[in-house]
DNA sequence: TTAAAAATACGATATATTTCGTAAGTTTTT
DNA sequence: AAAAACTTACGAAATATATCGTATTTTTAA
C-alpha cells in the first residue's frame, strides 16, 4: 500500500484554500483582501499562513516575479471527500445516509439543488 | 438574539463524546478502556480531558461517589448539526446540496437509506 | 490493619496553530 | 533620486490542544 498522504488543512488553511479554489490563482494580497470580507486579520498573518501551506505542499507558487502567485495544490474534490469521510466515520457511525439526512434537514437547499440531488438519488437507486 | 452557545468539541473531545453517546454514562476508566481500542493514551490524559470537558459543560457528572460517572451534556444530533453546518460553510461554499452530492457520490448508501433520503427530499420539495 | 490498587486534582510540559512585529529588498510615485 | 508603498522572510509571542507525572485520597484485598 502506498503511503497515504494525509491532507488535513487547518481551519485557517481551509479558508485560504477556498479562496484559491474560487480564484484559481492569486497573490497573497488578493487572498488577504478576500479574507477581510469575513474575518479580521493582519496581512503578514495571511502571508505566513500561505508560506506554511507552501512548505506543507498544500499550495504551489510561482515566485518568478516579486509578487508570488499562489494556487491550490490539492483539489477541492479530494479535500472535500477526505474530510467528509472523516466526518462520516467519526460522527455518523459510518453512515453517509445519516449525514445526508441531517444536512438536508438543517439547511435550506435551493430548488435546483434538490433537483440535482434527486438525479443522483435516481441514479443510485437504479444501480442497485 | 440569544447568545448562541458555541459547541465546538475538539477532536479528542469528540472521541470521548462518541463513547458517552454510545454508553449513556460511564466512568473515566470505562471511557479510557474504549479509547485504548483505537488509540494510545495514558489514563490521566483521558481523565484530564474529561475534566476539561466538564468545565466547558460538554459533559455532566455525578460525583456523589468516589468514582465519578460521566454523561454527555450535548446531544449527538445538535453536535452533528453544528459541525455539519460548519463544514458546509467552510468547505462547500454554504451549499448543503454540494455536500450531499459528494457524500452520496462517494459512499455507498443502503437501499433503506436511499428511501429515507427520498422521503426527506419529497418533503422539502413540497414545502417550496 | 496494613499494603496494594484505583481514583481525582492539579501543575507542568509538549505540540499545534495563529497572530504579529520588524528587517530587508523591490517597485512605484513624486 | 528620494520618499512612499508593497512584498517577502523570519523569528517570536499568543493561544489552543494534548499529554503526562506526582501528590493525595479512597477503596479493595491480603
Amino acid at each position: 500500500m502506498a503511503t497515504t498522504k494525509t491532507i488535513k488543512p487547518t481551519e485557517s488553511e481551509l479558508e485560504i484554500l477556498q479562496i484559491l479554489w474560487k480564484k484559481g490563482n492569486a497573490s497573497v494580497r488578493e487572498v488577504h483582501e478576500e479574507l477581510l470580507a469575513t474575518k479580521e486579520a493582519g496581512y503578514t498573518t495571511t502571508l505566513k499562513l500561505m508560506q506554511i501551506m507552501h512548505e506543507k505542499g498544500l499550495v504551489k507558487r510561482d515566485d518568478s516575479s516579486k509578487t508570488h502567485i499562489y494556487q491550490a495544490a490539492v483539489s477541492k474534490e479530494k479535500t472535500q471527500k477526505h474530510l467528509l469521510n472523516k466526518m462520516i466515520d467519526s460522527l455518523f457511525g459510518g453512515s453517509p445516509g445519516e449525514l445526508v439526512m441531517q444536512a438536508l434537514g438543517n439547511h435550506k437547499a435551493s430548488a435546483e439543488e434538490l433537483e440535482e440531488i434527486q438525479k443522483i438519488l435516481d441514479n443510485l437507486k437504479n444501480n442497485k
